[in-house]
DNA sequence: GGTTAATATGGAATCGATTCCATATGGCAT
DNA sequence: ATGCCATATGGAATCGATTCCATATTAACC
């Protein structure tokens, strides 16, 4: 690959001129361009972004960071992302920690040490350590999912959508009704979800018994084994249950099929996610959409106004979603 | 952000002498590097990945191409690739292309310019233009799923995965036995998995009747359709279908569970690509799992050997797969 | 005590672009 | 003829690192 100074000499101009050229900035003869024009295409010279980048301090790199990119969520966040970004010519550089807390932090070094123009950060856990590297960042910087303090955030409704799944099981007539969470260190998915469950139960006046509360890790088959868990261990078994996740729900309707619990006559289920799956178990499982490209969009937006100063100060959206209500409840 | 000129003088040193500290090369005293590091400590100064990769005319980073990162086959694609990439420093920059041929050709254009140390390609479709442009590259390149002239290819047993899913029907006693593809433009999914299934037929003397043999492209919505027509026009209803991925082998349950067919009673199912909800489905899907992390992390180290001179000529690998024998059949 | 080697440091070129500033030419108005 | 402006071009600085080469000091050896 040649560089603008080989094109330069091969055109018999100086480098001024072939980046005038290329730019359409300044004055060109029309013979100097089309000589220059000519090289470059009989070449096959493209300029160096790397050495624009360094001249012009910007990078036209979005650094993205996921706990992980093998869920249909983070496809469908940084697709959305991407639909925004590519429009306006800024590439993605991926990063996903497989919910490993330390490569959080370590990613964030890397993307700061490449210049990113922006960071999207889609959290799963709060630590000091974090949140202090995050805000003494000079970086323009979005997280998605959980609310922190100092930078701009797209927030999911996770209080009320829980609420709302809830309200919708008394609706049916349920009043014994259980949870599957994770752990509550995850501010959204952990804490908010089941600060949903707790207040609406709690307006309705009714109870929760200890053992209708599990929790499991992120996988299909700790819902199962929290599913065996409260059924194992109720004095009263609910007639309802309310997982954090589709994945969740998922092992549970297992165990519950398993165990040869009918859904939803002996137990409806719901949960939150809309994953692709979800809509095609039997009976279909009803969830929350969170509609995670329109996150996706809403978030590179955010990083796009910032970048380009049009935004004073930090923004923070709460998005909207749609409880789908299918065959199992 | 301070730069190294800057540390250089608040430390008292030239910038050389801090390179060197900062890169163990060379001689720096212990006193010259107690003040470097704690200039560097207060300031918070991170050298620039940018202008270090101008200088030393690499990256450290790896461009990716997918047809769309919204499925988990790309998913588990991209996350293979960074297991091995990340491990060595190496960072991806994503692009999609929502299937969309004319972005190939873009991005592979985006990429170079961005001069990043390799490429990997998902590839969907192969035309004219795109062969010319990734064979006249100068940049390690590395194609997944296609097998591409001139390059290194990852690829997947697509003829023997479509016959053994075929010889499973017929060593369950099936004889008609239909078929749902893709547009053979696309050569791995479309033409050799198609190849596969008549082959098989063909060898075990079993006709093909014309109405056999649908085609949808890679939604659900087109599984159903082509289930539907084949049932509609067949002079003879099949008895098994073989569908070429698990979103059509959906589609085309859900035609046949709506229909009040028996699966496998009435029609036995099976697939490619082992997709988290074929295991799901009731019955639980018959899929081929073709393993798509480990192509992802084959295709990184063919990569970062190429980068690294290991490797003096192009390689192609064929990957294994598995078949995952369920309820559906 | 002089040669050699190890240690320590800095100057300046380099990577490949952009851009400020200077300069040259030609045409047109005064 | 003089001045001015539009057009056209190039020299050189700059972005922030690495690295070759030169040079200075100290230590070690015979």
């Amino acid at each position: 690959m040649p560089t603008i100074k080989e094109i330069a000499e091969m055109a018999n101009v100086s480098r001024t001129t072939v980046s005038r050229a290329l730019n359409n900035s300044g004055y060109v003869s029309e013979e100097a361009r089309k000589r220059i024009m000519k090289v470059i295409e009989e070449t096959g010279y493209v300029p160096s972004e790397q050495a624009k980048s360094l001249r012009m301090k910007r990078t036209k790199v979005i650094g993205v960071i996921v706990p992980t990119i093998k869920t249909e969520t983070s496809g469908r966040l940084v697709s959305g992302m991407d639909d925004i970004l590519s429009e306006e010519g800024y590439q993605i550089l991926l990063a996903s920690t497989n919910l490993d807390k330390q490569k959080e932090i370590e990613y964030i070094h890397l993307l700061k040490v490449r210049r990113v123009d922006g960071i999207i950060f889609t959290a799963t856990n709060e630590n000091e350590h974090l949140l202090e590297l995050i805000q003494k960042l000079e970086i323009p910087f979005v997280v998605i999912g959980q609310e922190i303090e100092g930078v701009s955030n797209v927030l999911y409704d996770d209080f009320h959508a829980a609420k709302d799944v809830i309200s919708l099981f008394i609706k049916k007539g349920h009043e014994k009704i259980g949870f599957i969470g994770v752990d509550e260190t995850d501010r959204a998915v952990g804490y908010l979800r089941k600060r949903g469950y707790l207040d609406e139960m709690k307006e309705n006046h009714l109870v929760v018994e200890d053992n209708w509360v599990q929790k499991g890790i992120f996988d299909i088959d700790s819902g199962y084994q929290a599913m065996r868990k409260m059924i194992k261990n109720s004095e009263e078994i609910p007639t309802a249950v309310f997982a954090v996740t589709d994945r969740l729900a998922l092992g549970a309707t297992n165990y519950l099929k398993e165990s040869g619990y009918g859904i939803p006559s002996d137990m409806a289920i719901a949960s939150i996610g809309a994953s692709e799956f979800s809509k095609h178990l039997s009976p279909s499982l009803t969830t929350v959409d969170y509609n995670n490209e329109k996150a996706g969009q809403e978030a590179a937006k955010i990083i796009l106004s910032t970048i380009r100063n049009e935004q004073e100060k930090i923004k923070k959206i709460t998005l909207d979603y749609r409880l789908l209500i299918r065959d199992s409840v």
